[in-house]
DNA sequence: CCATATTTGTCAAATGTTTGTCAAAGACAT
DNA sequence: ATGTCTTTGACAAACATTTGACAAATATGG
C-alpha cells in the first residue's frame, strides 16, 4: 500500500492490454508474475509496468512479484466497476452496425445491449441476435423511458453530429463512435471514444509506402 | 521549402485527421487555410499545426497560410504513395470480416481487396461483394501467383499467429489485424496495425466509471 | 510607398512519458 | 541464522512531444 498518483492517459490506455495477458494466464493456472516477465509479454519494460501498476497503488510483492488474481480483480475493478454492466443502444443498425452489436454481446463485457435503432423502414421490426431493431423516431421516448448510459454509433457522419446532442440530452453519458466523423460534445462528464477505421487503415498505408 | 525532420509517431496518426478535414474543406470550395483555422477545427493548437506540417517541408506561404489543394496533395501523397493501391486479402469472412470488406471497399482508399479466405466450408464459394471467398487451403497458391501485399485479419486469435508467419513468409508487408490478439511479427519491413475494439470499449468503460 | 495586420517557420521552454538505478523487503538454500 | 537471490517501489535522469514566442515574409489599405 503505496501512494497513488492519478493516472495519465497513456496507463489507462494500457489497461485493457494488461487484463487480457493477465486473463490468459489466469487461465493458464499462473499464480504469480513478476513486472519483467509481464514486460517481456507486453513488449515494454519492467520500469514501466511497475510504474503502471504504482498509478493504482502498488499491489505487488518484493521479492515475490504480482498475484495475479489480484491483479485480475484489481484491473477488473478499474475497467469494469462493481460489475454493472452499462445499459447500452446501438444507432445505426448496417453491416458495421451488425457486426458491431455481435462483437457488443458476444466478446464484450460491461455493456448490456438493450435496443438498436434505425431509420431503414427494411430494418425496423427485425432483430439483430436476440435485439429488436426500432425506428429512430422511437429515440426520445426510448430514452426516457429505459435511460441507456452509453450508445454506439454506427450512421453515416451526416446524421451523427446532430444525434448526439440528441442523446446528451436524453441522458447518454458516453459514445462509442464509429461514424466516420469526429465526435466531441461539448458537455464535461461526457465521454467520446472515436474509433476510425479510415484512419488506421491510412496509417498503416503511410507506414508501409514510406519505410 | 526548409529543413524537414523525420516525423514523429504521433505526427503520423494525425495525418489521416488532417487529410479528412482538408477534404471537407476543398469539397466546400476553400482556397487556403491558415494553421490557426485548422487547429480550431482539430480541436489541436496552431503552434501543432504548423510544426507538424514543417515534418514533411513546410508547403504554407508567410501573410497567406496554406493552400488547401497543396496540402490535400502532399498528405494524399504521403499516405497512398503514387496512387497505386495495393493489393489486399481478407481472411476470416465472418460477420467482421464481412463488415470490414464492406469497409474497405467503400469507404477506404489505396487499397484493392482481391479475395477473401475462410475454413467455413459453408462460406467457401460465396461472394463478399463480389469478391470470392476461398478455403484457406488455396492461401498458398493464391498468394503464390497473385502476391498480396497486405492481409486483413478477421479470425479467431487460435489462429492468428500462426497464419501471420506464413503470410509473412508469403510476402505480406502489412497486416490489419482485427484478431482478438496483439500480432507482431518479428521481421521488420513488416507493418502490423492492431484494431483492438475491445481495448477501444474498455478505455470508455474507464473514464465512464472513474470521472 | 509606407505602416499595419496576418501568418509562417523556427527555436527554446514547458510539459509529459519512459527508462535506468538503487535501497529495502521478502524468499530460499545452506 | 546468515548470506544470496529476486523483485518491488520510488526517484531521478533521459527522452519525447507540445506549446509559446518571435523574426521574417507577404498582403492590404491609405
Amino acid at each position: 500500500m503505496t501512494s497513488s498518483n492519478k493516472p495519465a492517459l497513456p496507463v489507462i490506455r494500457r489497461l485493457p492490454k494488461y487484463y487480457r495477458y493477465l486473463i490468459n494466464m489466469q487461465q493458464a493456472g499462473e499464480k504469480n508474475v513478476s513486472s519483467s516477465e509481464l514486460s517481456r509479454m507486453m513488449g515494454t519494460t519492467a520500469s514501466q509496468v511497475r510504474q503502471d501498476f504504482n498509478c493504482f497503488g502498488g499491489f505487488g510483492q518484493q521479492g515475490i512479484g504480482y498475484k495475479v488474481d489480484t491483479l485480475v480483480t484489481e484491473i477488473r475493478h478499474l475497467l469494469f466497476g462493481d460489475g454493472q454492466p452499462l445499459p447500452t443502444i446501438l444507432v445505426g443498425a448496417g453491416r458495421l452496425g451488425t457486426a458491431v452489436s455481435q462483437f457488443l454481446v458476444r466478446d464484450a463485457n460491461g455493456y448490456s445491449l438493450l435496443a438498436a435503432f434505425d431509420n431503414n423502414p427494411e430494418l425496423v421490426g427485425k432483430t439483430l441476435g436476440g435485439i429488436p431493431i426500432r425506428h429512430v423516431d422511437e429515440l426520445r421516448s426510448f430514452c426516457s423511458q429505459y435511460h441507456p448510459q452509453v450508445a454506439v454509433l454506427c450512421l453515416p457522419r451526416e446524421g451523427a453530429t446532430q444525434l448526439s446532442s440528441t442523446l446528451v440530452e436524453m441522458g447518454v453519458k458516453g459514445f462509442w463512435n464509429f461514424s466516420h466523423y469526429d465526435l466531441s460534445v461539448d458537455y464535461p462528464q461526457v465521454m467520446v471514444e472515436n474509433v476510425h477505421l479510415g484512419d488506421s487503415l491510412m496509417s498503416l498505408g503511410y507506414h508501409m509506402r514510406n519505410l
